[in-house]
DNA sequence: CTTGAAAATAGACACCA
DNA sequence: TGGTGTCTATTTTCAAG
């Protein structure tokens, strides 16, 4: 774990904010050259503490009207098979297991009602499922840089 | 809602995976020629299909090394305050309104225990908190793009 | 870390299939 | 709509201070 200055904060601000700017424009806005921003930026990279880009995508714009997160209680013998039943259904497009009565929590996008009613069942041969649709995802912040 | 062909599909997984691809690799890669590949991007920015561009940081390397999902039970006239608090706590990255008995869910980054419990705490103030600790995270997956 | 120049690349545009 | 060629703007890389 890199021990990161007030710049190293700064940088990745902007970058989760907005993955595409350049080095000149990164260093413009925290103050240094662009080679110095874009050497910060390699490091960050390389050290792991930028793990990557990603491109935002709008679940509802592509048709995928149905967020939901699921809920599942399993036991310990089961929850690799839950796991990899997971990762094979393309609608789960996230995994984590948690401490607590569900194991684990997956994040769900369906067309529609009856695919997530699939999902759904699918994933309750493993045990007991509580469901909950998405009414309203608020706009997730940048990750407080301690 | 834009209607997606096969090409706009293998785009926007592309895209998902790398955010940095420039126009020219994405066609490459999905078969088409640099200036056609980028008309299809820019429309599907436009269009609200590609929100925008993020790095992904890793919180474990900045130092956050608890990942907790809390869970609020509240009520209708308190919501609106629980969000407004939610949104003053840097610790709480992102917020969803769900179906069911819990009608907030909220993923809580902090580097030691003590901070989760202050967390955790004050959004009690609202209603039952039900917290998890993250024990793993899978990778997550592109959208499946219907 | 900065400045400054060079090399590589990406983006934009006009024109044609 | 897409392909090709080209031109310009940007970016990145590398020198040297």
């Amino acid at each position: 774990m890199e021990s990161l200055d007030e710049i190293d904060r700064a940088i990745l601000e902007l970058l989760q904010a907005d993955g595409r700017l350049s080095g000149a424009e990164v260093g413009r806005r925290v103050g240094l050259s662009q080679p110095a921003a874009a050497a910060r930026i390699q490091r960050l990279e390389k050290s792991g503490v930028i793990l990557g880009y990603r491109a935002v995508v709008d679940p509802a714009a592509v048709g995928l009207n149905i967020h939901a997160v699921v809920r599942l209680r399993t036991t310990h013998a089961q929850l690799a098979k839950a796991l990899a039943l997971a990762e094979r259904i393309p609608d789960v497009v996230s995994t984590v297991r948690v401490t607590g009565e569900d194991c684990l929590l997956f994040d769900v996008h369906c067309t529609h009602a009856e695919r997530l009613e699939q999902v759904v069942d699918s994933l309750a041969r493993f045990g007991p499922v509580t469901t909950s649709l998405v009414l309203r995802s608020y706009p997730p912040k940048p990750l407080p840089t301690p």
